[in-house]
This record gives structure tokens, C-alpha cells and sequence, in this order.
DNA sequence: TAAAGTATGTTGAATTTTCAACAAAAGGAG
DNA sequence: CTCCTTTTGTTGAAAATTCAACATACTTTA
């Protein structure tokens, strides 16, 4: 375990807990890593809402597929980020979307309960792995709040907009990449393809953005 | 404070913490009750997101309204929910969204730095607290899930069906009431009004839903 | 009770999206 | 380098949404 400590370091549910009781605690909890290749699925669907995920290396996809095949891109996560954490909190029996690997990836699985409820080494660390789920949670469900700002719109130039206006903000810039390709991108912003495709050749053309590949610029 | 005892109880942030106890905390946390009027505002976007609010009596709701003045509803929450608690735990200076009383009601408010951080008389009770209040937001989490899986779908007549399917599921019968008029409904679902009620009414038509005011069976 | 205001249903035109099909460009494997 | 696959851009037709305007039903209150 010790390979992915500085990774682990910068993981916020760890926030405020010190390398050495970091290293004993992922022992105690029975923390397991698991390595995935690109596409394949790290949780799927339906299956048991046990553990929480942190992203080693690479990047997932947390996304939900309707009865149609429709996919719905929820969210993507990169190094040292924590998912399916609200299902396996929550203690709903399973879990309401799929996990994905994005590209090759190592993720750390930690089964929930054991940092829900106090072993029986009374390790005491569980108050402050609470505390920081509880702070993780609350920022998640502020970036539902952005998504589905975005989503809210009506048509697809004011969902690209306001969607590259939260990304700019966010870099601090005008300029900046975004991770998702066109598909990733509209089953993000849940419009069609092609149609966004066509939108962001129009806003070149009509000069409000710059593009290049999945590098965005705000004129 | 006692006279809400009894809806207190129902709270889950106070789960497992018993009527003796609670009554204590809530004059150690500050906890203070505000009445208002039906479209009041309870708290303004951009106001500072230092509350946790408990629903006292009647419901508030969550929306965002744009530049447009498109409005947008995330949720509605009745007697003994938590609101605006995502806001104040992760921490950030202002919320992103209006809390309006759908109609008259009474709310208490919370500092949230007082669940937060210890205090001076080391009550004890925070850390049962944050637990409540990350099992809350775990929840709420999974809330936002089921709403994106209604907003996803591209077309009126899916967002309403599935809408309609979560609460029939919900209610446990093909019969049940939805908290939202017309207008309340096309801005939960994201979709037009004046559409939403010709959607309606070629599925009553169609004989897929009944429906009488507020009222749907699933046929 | 009457009047005023609010909510809901209906309709047609304008706009936008979706869908399908294809062409062009980019990327990867051998 | 070439072939093959994937991604992206383009287009037109069909479908759906939005918008505006209005009729009707329901509520509130004076």
C-alpha cells in the first residue's frame, strides 16, 4: 500500500490524518486495490453498494443506461477521487449506476461498513473518516447542483455555454481542455451528437469560441 | 423548543439521540425558528450559506432560477427534512440556489459550525450529529440520481413517465398524489407547461395514465 | 355572489432537436 | 506506410419542443 501514499495523501477523505496512521489504517480496513483496462467496468449496475472507490490512477466514468441504451454521462473521476460513496453511505441495497474505467486504470475498494462502524481494535480514526465523508458528500452534491444548472437549460448552445462557462471559471481561464470527447460530451450535457457537433461549428464560425480538439477557448 | 419535539424526532439528522438529549442540544447549537408566508423567501441565492434548515411545518423548495428567469425545481421537502445542509458542510461561502415556502411554514435554522466543530462545553453529541448529517446527504445524493434519471430522457412524454413510475413506486400503488401543480411539475421535469399538459392529456386519451389534478393512476 | 385572479388545457407556427446516413479526419495496429 | 477503426463534422427530413395566444375551469376575496 505504501506505493500509493502520496496519491492517498491528497485524497480528501484521508484529509487531517498523518502517512503513519494512514498506512495502518488502510490495513484495518481492508482496503484492496484492483487494476482495470480501458472500458471495462469497475462497478456494475445493480450489483451490491458495499464499497467505496478511490481512483488510483487514470480516470472512471460514472454513468447511467437506460432501458434504451441511452447513456447519461454523471460524472468522471481522476486521481485521488472518491466514488459510489453516497450508495454504499446511503446502505441501499444496490447500486443505480455503472462505473466504468475511462482508460487503464488502478482503483483502492474499501468496504463502506468497516469505516461506518467502529471495529472491534476501536482504532479510532472512524470519527474523522466520517467527518471528511460527510465534507465529500456535501461537495458532491454541489457539483449535482452545477450539473444539473447546465442540464436545466433548454437548448443545446445554452447547456454548451453555460457548460464552458462553468469549465473557464473553474481553470481560471478562457482558455482550457475539458475531459470528455463529442459523444462523452453530449451524453453529459444529455443532447444529441451530431446536433452539438453542428452547434460548436456554428459558435466558431459565428467567433464566440475557439476550439481544437477537446480545447475550448471563450472569445 | 419542545413544542416541535415530536417532529424533531422524526428528523433524521437526529436519529439516535434521545428526546432528553436533544432538547439540550438544541439550545447548545443556537437552533432559532423563523415562520413564513406562503412564496416567502427563506433563503436568497447568493446569501450566505451558514444554515442548516429543518422543515417544521408545511414545505419549502429548492430552485434555481436563471439569468432568463427560467425556473428550475431540484426538490420539495416537508415536515422533518433537512434543506441547504450541502451548502453549509462543504463549506462554501454562498448558495447557488433560492428556498422559497410553497407555502406558510415554519423552519429551524441551524448554524452548521456548530454541528461542525466542537464547542467549548465538549457536548459530545457532534459526532452523531455529522453522522446523521452524512447519511442525510448520502440520501440526498441518491435523490439527485433519480431526478437526473427523469431529466435525462429526452423527450416529455418519457421525463413524465418516468417521473410517474418513481412516484408509483414510491407510493407503493399505481395510485398516488404528486407534490406539484402543472407548473411545478413542467419545471421539476424541465420541460414546457403548456406541452406538459398536452402530453397529459394524449396519455389520459391514449388510456396509459388517469389523472384528476394532482392525482395519477397508472393504468 | 360577482369579480378578479390563477391554473389548466388547447392550438398552430416557429424553432430546435433528434435521427440516419454519409464524408472527412484522426488515431492505432501491424 | 497502409489499412482499419474510431471520432468528428455535415446535411436534410422527421419529430418534438417551445412560444404565444386564447378559452375554460377553478379559487379567492371583496
Amino acid at each position: 500500500m505504501k506505493k500509493y501514499l502520496e496519491i492517498l495523501k491528497k485524497c480528501a477523505l484521508f484529509a487531517d490524518i498523518d502517512d503513519e496512521k494512514l498506512i495502518k489504517m488502510l490495513t484495518c480496513l481492508g482496503a484492496k486495490v484492483a487494476a482495470f483496462d480501458k472500458k471495462y467496468t469497475v462497478f456494475a449496475e445493480g450489483s451490491a453498494a458495499k464499497y467505496i472507490g478511490i481512483v488510483l490512477s487514470g480516470t472512471v466514468q460514472i454513468v447511467q443506461v437506460d432501458y434504451y441504451g441511452n447513456r447519461s454521462i454523471l460524472s468522471e473521476m481522476g486521481t485521488a477521487e472518491v466514488f459510489a460513496e453516497a450508495f454504499a453511505c446511503a446502505e441501499i441495497s444496490s447500486i443505480p449506476v455503472t462505473v466504468i474505467a475511462n482508460e487503464p486504470c488502478e482503483v483502492m475498494l474499501i468496504d463502506c461498513s468497516h469505516i461506518l462502524h467502529t471495529c472491534e481494535n476501536n482504532c479510532g480514526f472512524h470519527q474523522q473518516l466520517i467527518f471528511n465523508l460527510m465534507k465529500d458528500l456535501a461537495k458532491k452534491t454541489i457539483l449535482f447542483h452545477q450539473r444539473i444548472e447546465v442540464t436545466s437549460k433548454r437548448t443545446t448552445r445554452e447547456k454548451l455555454m453555460t457548460y464552458l462557462a462553468i469549465q473557464a471559471k473553474k481553470a481560471g481561464s478562457d482558455s482550457f481542455n475539458i475531459p470528455f470527447d463529442r459523444q462523452e460530451l453530449a451524453d453529459y450535457l444529455e443532447v444529441d451528437r451530431s446536433g452539438l457537433s453542428a452547434e460548436i461549428s456554428k459558435l466558431r464560425r459565428e467567433g464566440v469560441i475557439k476550439c481544437d480538439k477537446n480545447r475550448f477557448t471563450l472569445l
